[in-house]
RNA sequence: GCGGACGUGGCGGAAUUGGUAGACGCAAGGGACUUAAAAUCCCUCGAUCUCUGAUCGUACGGGUUCGAGUCCCGUCGUCCGCACCA
């Protein structure tokens, strides 16, 4: 357009301006962003590092709505970050190895390697229409060669220093996905992916000793002072530690007293764990899992026992088995002799409760002090003994009957403990015990129990970091010399049936011992992906080093200083993160044991659902499918093809199956990235669930239009105005208005609070829009064009961190000649955000009766003689002197009559 | 069962952490502009009543306080995590 014709344009409509075009504007700005590489970090850049990262997705194909709401959420502080005078790190990667990978190779033939990086370069161009302030050049994935070859190293050098083993092991075995899961991977005893039942199976496994750390990591929760309070208290219940005793009971031989029971040769203690030793007196049966070696012992001449031991296998690990099952035992005919009475001996169950691999499998029962104690001795006619009984009960009266009761109290019927608190019976017992011997060794021991097991890595997939060891029958296991690196995935490999593809490859797998040149096997076991993603942060400080890291830069840039992702991973990943931490530390490729120092975990996009149909004709509809109606007040929703009226339901987490889903596209084809980010980020608390609404898209979209007109109408009349604020008159109440909002923003981003730092961005938006349009109208006098100049600057300024297109656009009308995107936030001028005269409200017995307009700095007194000038006070006084006036600063008045 | 979080208009949510409850947005209703529609702009929007005012109101019942959505005790409800962990 000429200047000519834009001239001719505005002297015939002088307010009008064109709609803002994001599909024009976004692409353009994004290539001006590009240009500059204005979004790639300097590891040589002298300013303060910020480091901010979301959770890097897995390439499943297509990008999904709610990853775009966790990306904006770190694109904000980025931006935010870079305007303060950060040096910022914030990188892109992907998660690429994997199940969807192989089960799209067996479905479609289509190599493992080809799907994933055609997910990818689809995903990065949707992810690019976001407008996202990445570091592209530091991208990687994960099936890299480059990466997971550096994940080899970092494995070596884990089996070096002793933080790897290889012991048999029963495992969880999904029989769907042919595959081992890790306990984490468990969920109701079915496998996190497949949803098929798991099997235990017993095979000897690769595992990383995150159990070594179990202290540490709990320990170390306590410093994480910014990450959320329920994902640190669900770290801390995973690991679950717990202070008991170890107690060696001797079996009832002929030696050691009266040979009541059945004896096993070879076998003369038990041991258990408790951490209820100060409940001793209340034992009434010992029960061992079915696995334990006594049981077994047992049950070699006893068919009765074997039977049981092995109906006991095949019992079923979902929950509603374990809810309804109930507590079974064999007694094995074996006596122990209670340790502070020789002629007390109490029968050993194989009890189907007790598990083998949490303390010794193998208990005492208490059933006064132990619910499942209860209900078994109830079954099989046992002793009830309570032993402690709460404070102020009547012993005489005190009994228990179906409800054990596990709380403080008082001990009874506990021989030299009665009158103890538990507490106290505790360290009696314990202190007594360690000095009886039973054998050569105490018979008792303090011992600290976690629930946290190793963390088994060994899959048997194809598409995953191979691990590098070498099985040769003369050497054992071997590793890989770090001069072979990488043990590279072969390339030719077969879908056409289950189980592990490298296991079956016909020349992989052989090669030479590096010990002794002998002929020897590759392990084909792969590495489960919560490794690769255990260090991706480390790796994209330095994503070009040899070495796993460059540990300067990696010092430099850790710990993040704010992740951003979902809840789901509050155990897994993150806890795997910080052990891989503390182990990449031990091996000297980091210098800390934390690596988030933030963390924040964000709430899901969620759709309503529609259906259609009854039963097994009904069908899910996705939201492009039906057009909505208001019928007296009630929604309804008609499928557009049919007329049909369809089921609304609930609001539930975006899936393909119930077809809920809203992508991207639909958003950014129609109303630009811009939209999209703010109306995501808008309303909801980032850290709740966010319903995605078709009305709150559109009014997203409304805003961004009225802030381009607000800004392009007065854009004229403001070019040549140099900003100024103003501190009297209606100016006065523009730059304070402004201020006040720049002062808010900033604090609310800081703490994550988007929702409400875009409230304050509305506010003054709704402030300007009078004075902007007198401005526009040329009925401004210079202070408040002054004023309004500078206000519609730091409007720009404030919405650049969600909206940052249509800030360029803005900032561009305004005749700037820079990119929003490199400008530093602006500074706001303490004195504008306080008022000189200040509106108190001013209560009456606790009632609010008006307000007092008063000088901000008046003084108490001053506040007082006025509030009681007031006539409502006056006339509740009724004459009379108030009892007592209370005066909160600037805040409130309350004066009690 | 154990552990934890939460409960505010028609809806999403604010409330400086004990100081004006309902900011801001969505939806709804009314009006202006228009031949009309869209867009835009203005007004109303917790409930009740004797309506220029008053009373009630933050799940429910008590308590502490000059003052409670916020703190304490109890009840109900919703959600999340773990789950035979001795």
């Amino acid at each position: 357009m000429s200047g000519r014709s834009r001239m001719l344009l505005s002297e015939k409509h002088p307010m009008a301006t064109e709609r803002y075009n994001p599909r024009a504007s976004e692409p353009k700005w994004q290539k001006a962003w590009d240009a500059k590489k204005l979004f790639e970090a300097d590891n040589d850049d002298p300013r303060p590092k910020y480091y901010v990262l979301e959770m890097f997705p897995y390439p499943s194909g297509r990008i999904h709505i709610g990853h775009t709401r966790n990306y904006t959420m770190g694109d904000v502080v980025a931006r935010y970050k870079r305007a303060k005078g950060f040096n910022v790190l914030h990188p892109m990667g992907w998660d690429a190895f994997g199940m969807p990978a192989e089960n799209a190779a067996m479905q479609n033939k289509v190599h493992p390697k080809d799907w994933t990086y055609q997910n990818i370069a689809a995903m990065r161009e949707q992810l690019k229409v976001m407008g996202l302030s990445l570091d592209w050049a530091r991208e990687f994935a994960t099936c890299d060669v480059d990466y997971y070859h550096r994940q080899q190293m970092l494995f070596l050098d884990f089996v070096e220093k002793g933080l790897v083993t290889r012991k048999s092991s029963k495992v969880n075995w999904d029989p769907e996905d042919m595959t081992v899961l890790a306990n984490e991977q468990v969920i109701d005893g079915r496998g996190w992916r497949s949803g098929a039942l798991v099997e235990q199976r017993e095979l000897t496994q690769w595992f990383f000793k995150i159990t070594d750390y179990a202290q540490d990591l709990l320990d170390s929760l306590e410093g994480l002072d910014d990450w959320p309070e329920k994902v640190k208290l669900m770290q801390a219940n995973w690991i679950g530690r717990s202070e008991g005793l170890l107690i060696r009971w001797p079996l009832a031989t002929p030696a050691t007293g009266p040979a009541i029971g059945k004896v096993i040769d070879g076998e003369d203690e038990l041991e258990v764990y408790t951490t209820r030793p100060d409940t001793i007196f209340g034992a009434s049966f010992m029960a061992v899992a079915a696995d334990h070696p006594l049981a077994k012992k047992a049950a070699e001449d006893n068919p009765a026992l074997a039977k049981f031991i092995d109906e006991v296998h095949h019992m079923g690990t979902s929950v509603a088995a374990l809810e309804t099952a109930e507590k079974k035992g064999f007694d094995t005919g074996i006596r122990v002799v209670h340790p502070f009475d020789e002629k007390w001996t109490l029968p050993v169950y194989v009890a189907n409760f007790v598990l083998m691999d949490y303390g010794t499998g193998a208990i005492f029962g208490c059933p006064s002090g132990d619910q499942r104690d209860l209900d078994f001795a109830n079954r099989y006619g046992l002793p009830v003994i309570p032993v402690v009984m709460p404070e102020g009960e009547n012993q005489g009266s005190f009994q228990i009957i179906d409800e054990a009761y596990v709380g403080d109290g008082v001990m009874i019927n506990s021989r030299f403990l009665d009158g103890m608190k538990p507490d106290q019976a505790f360290d009696e017992v314990a202190k007594l015990l360690e000095q009886k011997t039973i054998g050569n060794r105490p018979m008792a021991e303090r011992k600290v129990n976690f629930r946290l097991r190793d963390w088994g890595i060994s899959r048997q997939r194809y598409w995953g970091c191979p691990i590098p060891m070498i099985h040769c029958e003369d050497c054992g296991v071997v590793p890989v010399p770090k001069a072979d690196l990488p043990v590279k995935l072969p390339d030719d490999i077969e879908f056409d049936r289950p189980g592990n593809p490298l296991d079956r490859h016909p020349t992989w797998r052989h090669v030479k011992c590096p010990r002794c040149g002998k002929d020897a096997r590759r392990e084909t076991d792969t590495m489960d992906t919560f490794v690769d993603s255990s260090w991706y942060f480390a790796r994209f400080t330095a994503p070009w080093a040899n070495d796993p890291t460059d540990p300067k830069a990696a010092t430099e840039w850790l710990p993040v200083d704010q992740y951003i992702g979902g809840i789901e991973h509050a155990i897994l990943h993150l806890l795997y993160s910080r052990f891989f931490t503390r182990a990449m530390r031990e091996t000297g490729h980091v210098d800390l044991a934390e690596p988030f120092r933030g963390l924040f975990t964000q709430g899901m996009v969620v759709h309503e659902t529609y259906r259609v149909g009854s039963g097994s004709n009904s069908r899910w509809l996705a939201p492009s499918e039906v057009r909505l109606e208001d019928v007296d007040g009630k929604r309804r929703a008609i499928e557009i093809a049919t007329g049909d009226e369809a089921v609304i339901g609930p609001l539930e987490k975006m899936s393909k199956s119930k077809k809920n889903t809203v992508s991207p596209e639909e958003i950014t084809d129609g109303y630009g990235a811009d939209t999209a980010r703010w109306f995501m980020l808008s309303d909801s608390p980032p850290e709740r669930d966010v319903e995605w609404t078709d009305e709150g898209a559109a009014g997203a979209h409304r805003f961004i239009q009225r802030i381009w007109r607000l800004v392009s109408t007065a854009a004229e009349s403001l070019a040549g105005t140099r900003p100024a604020a103003a501190k009297e008159g209606e100016a006065g109440t523009v730059s304070k208005a402004a201020h006040k909002a720049l002062k808010s923003v900033g604090e609310d981003i800081e703490k994550l609070a988007f929702n409400r730092a875009i409230a304050r961005v509305y506010e003054l938006a709704n402030a300007l829009s009078t004075p902007l349009n007198e401005a526009a109208e040329g009925k401004a006098d210079p202070a408040l064009k002054g004023a309004c100049r500078q206000a519609v600057d730091i409007l720009v300024h404030l919405i650049a961190p969600v909206m940052p297109h249509l800030a360029e656009e803005c900032w561009q009308t305004l005749g700037g000649t820079d990119l929003v995107a490199e400008r530093p936030w602006p500074v706001y001028d303490p004195s504008l955000v306080v008022d000189s005269e200040i509106v108190l409200p001013v209560q009456v017995n606790g009632k609010k009766r008006g307000d007092l307009t008063i000088a901000r700095d008046a003084d108490q007194g001053a506040v007082e003689k006025a509030v009681l000038a007031l006539d409502f006070v006056q006339k509740a006084l009724e004459g009379k002197a108030p009892r007592k006036v209370i005066i909160v600063p600037q805040r409130i008045v309350n004066v009690v009559a």
